[in-house]
DNA sequence: AGCACGCCGACT
DNA sequence: GTCGGCGTGCTC
């Protein structure tokens, strides 16, 4: 009362806004503790119970004092950072991709956030001291209080282990009741920084005259004289005091057998040597190369010229640059500049291209101003990028799709590379959002530009630049004189009519092969199937390898003898015999890169085969150990699926073959065309790297004759695009369109069928005919022992108003939800499907 | 998403 | 009679 009203007013309770990282759609408010108050800062990381049992990671979104009125607020129990570690930009990221792509926003945080920065709680149990009966205890109860007794405490898992049982929670819970046990919750910090202990010579010894001393003083510990003077070699205070400060490794001293450690723990305890820690980076320090401006040729120097031009204007521009057109310089060239001018900068690569070269290339040149943000990263390397963005030692950062989450403060420039690329866009958790996409909005946010780069463009983005809302710039020149590849297509029903195949191989493909393993020259071979064939089939009653829970065959692995589901990752053993009929006439059908591979090895023995897919990249440096030893030599012949085509340049690849381009060209979807003269393209760009020498791309195909492939021939990604954007425009699709996929899910076919229907005629009064299509099956109609239907809505670019049609959907769903007998119906909404 | 609560079938 | 199945509803 006496002292100022302001003190007073400054210890009113405070509320944190939080956001958790659960797919709930609402903030949850929190108390903050007395002692938090003038700490806590938004987007700063707090621990809170959440529910009964879980402790989570959370993060401030607003701190404000409005008692809730509805219920009491629970205490903040921790606060994990002074400083926030998200910052006020990423919080309105994160809203915008929340309400764009409708999911909550805590689905946002739970992918932007790196896993070590969450952290986890993990319930134990331990003795209760007031614990009496123990004669209530089952025996089985009884083994576990022993455990427990022997190590205080113990973890669920270790629990279920001790049982040899299932289900623990039975267990745990009577424990509990017969108060036998407690449980608790353990919090842990999942990031470590990584430490160095180190050593170094207390002040009082730095002079020349107190070594001198010293080291005399130490004459009758001879052992703690060695350590002292192994310090001095290494650390040369005489010469300069200063360097003492950065100390000495203190493995310097437990490698080196002849010294004592028990000497340097005693010359620690006489105060003579400091210990002390410091935190050291996971990531190699790589000083930047020299800084000199890289020599652009001409058409590079004309194409960043026009870049810039186009930025005066436009928020985003699109490069289009065909393979081999140097687009990389161009990108450095931009890169520096904007690093110059104290802008920071991120550049986006698709998952499997950013193992590959252009990352090494760009490390040489930018040293460790430049960050990687890569899903085979650890959680603590991670985190570490996070933190290092946060304090300003990446100024620069290559990485996959997530980066664009990372806490940005000042983007100048986004860079996507391949924005043409599918993975882009994330398919399963919500949020279910394009990181090239959101790049736009991203850089716009910073008041940056956005600079998109493709051989081969997405037609949204070249339409955008034929439109003039993006700028255009083209490079259709390979670099160096290197010339385009030479395209032969190989009529595969000419060849079977003759009787000139073996097996999946034309005459013509086998005849370049043999000329090339003859000349030394690598090839490639493309095959955008994994496994062994598709499926089997017996060949008496017609029966098909199915997966049980998916309405898919299996894929028949021979390496592994096994069938696989490409869908669930159901594994099934190979039956003998057709399950069906018995009989023993079971053929595989179709092929997949394992057969190609295994046919290689048989045709040409002497051949070194290599395969790259998924199966053989699982492992963390698989992929690159195929590429190293691709690029040494190692390897005459590499099979493999799209990730052959990706970022990929050697230089003694005079030929590459590509099976099945019909199946690519004929897929059942209307984005069909696009993906293939895409796909056919970037693996084409395999081949004739080499100036001077033009290499050749084989195609096998049943039609050579179909435009598509005349296009791909003639490198015509202008004659395509119009074609296809006829097309788009004539039936409502993409460009011209948006679309909005709507799949309900229901194990039961009738229920899921019943509520699609009902959410198709809520939406059709108001939408139309033309704008809602089906609800159909998906081309995969059961996955996981769900049935699934799609209903896809089309709305048009300029014509409706977007953001009004989504909340329209999303209410009719939650519509649907309600409904007693509909409810139990999953519903995925997905934005701008792919 | 988790997790608790609650109501119906096969087993010590 | 219990155990355990998963449908439903809530979490500040």
């Amino acid at each position: 009362m006496l002292s100022s009203t302001s003190l007073f007013e400054e210890e009113t309770t405070l509320f944190a806004d939080l956001i958790l990282p659960v797919p709930i759609p609402s903030l949850f408010t929190y108390r903050v503790p007395r002692e938090m108050s003038s700490m806590i800062k938004v987007g700063a990381r707090v621990i809170v119970q959440f529910g009964q049992k879980r402790v989570i990671t959370a993060v401030v979104a607003q701190i404000h004092s409005n008692p809730p009125v509805k219920y009491q607020a629970k205490y903040i129990l921790e606060l994990l950072d002074d400083e926030p570690i998200v910052t006020a930009r990423q919080l309105d990221l994160f809203y915008w991709v929340a309400d764009y792509y409708l999911c909550n926003i805590g689905e946002v945080l739970n992918v932007a956030l790196p896993a070590g920065l969450k952290i986890t709680s993990q319930s134990r149990i331990q003795l209760n001291p007031e614990f009496e009966h123990e004669d209530l205890l089952t025996d089985e109860e009884r083994v576990v209080i022993d455990e427990i007794r022997k190590h205080q405490t113990l973890s669920y898992e270790e629990v279920e282990r001790l049982t040899a049982r299932t289900n623990i929670t039975k267990l745990i819970k009577s424990l509990v009741g017969k108060r036998a046990v407690i449980l608790f919750e353990e919090v842990k910090e999942r990031y470590k920084p990584k430490v160095v202990r180190k050593v170094r010579l207390a002040q009082g010894y730095l002079s020349n005259d107190a070594l001198v001393k010293l080291t005399s003083s130490l004459e009758k510990n001879p052992r703690q004289q060695e350590i002292l003077l192994k310090y001095l070699s290494f650390v040369p205070v005489y010469n300069n005091p200063d360097l003492n400060l950065g100390g000495l490794d203190k493995t310097v001293f437990s490698q080196d057998k002849s010294l004592s450690d028990a000497a340097l723990q005693t010359l620690v305890k006489k105060g003579i040597f400091e210990q002390f820690e410091i935190f050291i980076s996971r990531f190699d320090e790589i000083p930047a190369a020299a800084n000199g401006p890289i020599a652009l040729t001409e058409h590079q120097q004309e194409a960043s010229r026009q870049i810039h031009e186009h930025f005066q204007q436009k928020e985003v521009v699109l490069l289009h640059g065909i393979t081999g057109s140097g687009k990389t310089e161009v990108y450095i060239e931009m890169i520096r500049q904007v690093l110059a001018s104290g802008s920071q900068v991120l550049f986006l690569l698709p998952e499997i291209a950013l193992t590959a070269q252009i990352v090494v290339r760009l490390r040489k040149v930018f040293g460790d101003v430049m960050g990687i943000y890569h899903s085979k990263f650890s959680d603590n390397e991670r985190v570490e990028v996070w933190k290092g963005i946060l304090d300003g030692k990446f100024q620069f950062v290559v990485g996959v799709r997530s980066a664009i989450f990372l806490p940005f403060d000042n983007l100048g420039l986004i860079i996507v590379d391949e924005e043409h690329e599918t993975s882009y866009k994330q398919h399963d958790p919500a949020p279910r959002y394009n990181a090239r996409d959101v790049a736009v909005i991203l850089a716009y946010m910073h008041k940056g530009k956005t600079l998109l780069g493709s051989a081969t463009p997405s037609l949204e983005s070249y339409f955008h630049a034929k439109n003039g809302r993006y700028g255009l710039v083209e490079m259709k020149e390979r670099f160096g004189n290197a010339v385009l590849p030479a395209f032969e297509l190989i009529d595969i029903k000419k060849e079977k009519k003759s009787r000139k195949m073996k097996n999946e191989f034309s005459s013509v493909l086998l005849d370049h092969l043999r000329y090339n393993l003859e000349h030394k020259e690598q090839t490639i071979l493309f095959q955008n199937r994994r496994g062994y064939s598709p499926y089997l089939q017996c060949e008496e009653c017609n029966w098909i390898s199915q997966c049980t829970n998916c309405d898919v065959s299996l894929t028949y692995y021979m390496r592994m003898n096994e069938l696989r589901c490409h869908y669930c990752g159901h594994k099934e053993e190979v039956p003998r015999t057709c399950p069906n009929c018995g009989s023993i006439r079971v053929k595989t059908m179709g092929y997949g890169t394992e057969k190609i591979e295994d046919e290689l090895h048989v045709l040409f023995p002497e051949a070194r085969v290599q395969r790259m897919d998924l199966d053989t990249t699982r492992a963390k440096n698989a992929y690159q150990q195929i590429i190293q030893d691709f690029e040494e030599g190692g390897t005459d012949i590499l099979v493999g699926t799209q990730m052959v085509s990706k970022g990929l340049d050697f230089d003694n690849v005079s030929i590459v073959g590509i099976f099945d381009a019909d199946r690519i060209i004929h897929f059942p979807e209307f984005r069909a065309s696009e993906r293939a003269f895409q796909m056919l393209t970037q693996v084409s760009g395999r081949a004739g790297r080499r100036a001077g020498r033009p290499g050749k791309v084989l195609i096998q195909t049943n039609n050579p004759g179909q435009p598509l492939l005349e296009k791909v021939v003639n490198n015509d990604y202008e004659g395509m695009y119009e074609a296809e954007i006829a097309e788009r425009e004539k039936f409502g699709y993409p460009p011209f369109t948006r679309l909005i996929k709507v799949t309900v899910k229901h194990p039961d076919e009738q229920v899921s069928a019943k509520a699609a229907r009902a959410l198709a005629d809520k939406l059709l009064p108001n939408l139309g005919l033309s704008r809602v299509l089906g609800p159909q099956p998906p081309l995969v109609e059961r996955v996981r022992n769900q049935f699934l239907f799609d209903i896809l809505i089309k709305l048009e670019r300029e014509k409706i108003n977007f953001k009004a049609a989504k909340s329209f959907i999303q209410e009719k769903v939650t519509d649907i939800l309600t409904d007693k007998t509909l409810k139990s119906i999953q519903v995925v909404i997905d934005v701008d499907c792919l």
